[in-house]
DNA sequence: TTGCCATCCATAGCGTATATAGGCATAGTT
DNA sequence: AACTATGCCTATATACGCTATGGATGGCAA
């Protein structure tokens, strides 16, 4: 099966980053952000985005604690660290470094 | 060893189709090309390169003829197909709607 | 009150794509 | 003769996200 409607790879663990930088969020409400900052182009798999965030908790990018959702539910809140905002801005810097590179062979004559 | 400086996954047949849409061009060729028009920003291995080359034969996106260099080599030169050119533009499609998608995230407030 | 669906967390195993590390060959340069 | 650049290719490792699966909670409709 081909990556029909996947996100590119290589750019989960930025795109969490940067939707946690705004506020503290539980997984559930990750993907769903994600999806709906992207008008629906591109969808989060669970089966992706809890690994992803085992690996942000385990570098020290994000902590999380359980809280209560305002619907009275237990969820597990993700908050971006000091270091994960030093992570997030190096791999947006990598990513417009290759978005750039990439954009130039494109629109080579 | 994390990717360092390699190139983003997803994008190699794109690159390589891209490149060979100009004229035809052998495989060290389309590696240095790469590398020269994306500023050294992209190093495209030869392990990566003709694996590559092999799936796009495979689907029919480029031949190859064996022809003599200027230098008087015997080289494999690549041509893009009817179908390789369709099958660039659809990748190409679909790489913007990504990055596109991927840019309204990291630049929402 | 039962059944269904949305929400919510998480892991195991798979598939796909690229990188690493090699092998082989020619030709020009020093 | 040795070294470097050019040139093609394969086998193996590895990274990464996806599929499939499992379980739990709670609201709502039949």
């Amino acid at each position: 099966m081909p990556r029909a409607a996947g996100l590119p790879p290589g750019t989960l663990s930025l795109l969490i980053l940067r939707v946690v930088r705004q506020e503290p969020m539980h997984g559930y409400a990750i993907a769903q952000k994600i999806r709906t900052l992207s008008s629906d182009q591109l969808s989060v798999e669970e089966g992706s985005l809890y690994p992803a965030l085992q690996k942000l908790l385990a570098n020290g990018w994000v902590k999380a604690e359980w809280t209560t959702s305002e619907t009275g539910r237990q969820v597990r809140s993700y908050r971006i660290t000091a270091r994960g905002l030093k992570q997030l801005e190096s791999e947006q810097d990598d990513y417009q470094r290759m978005a750039d590179a990439i954009a130039a062979i494109l629109q080579s004559t």
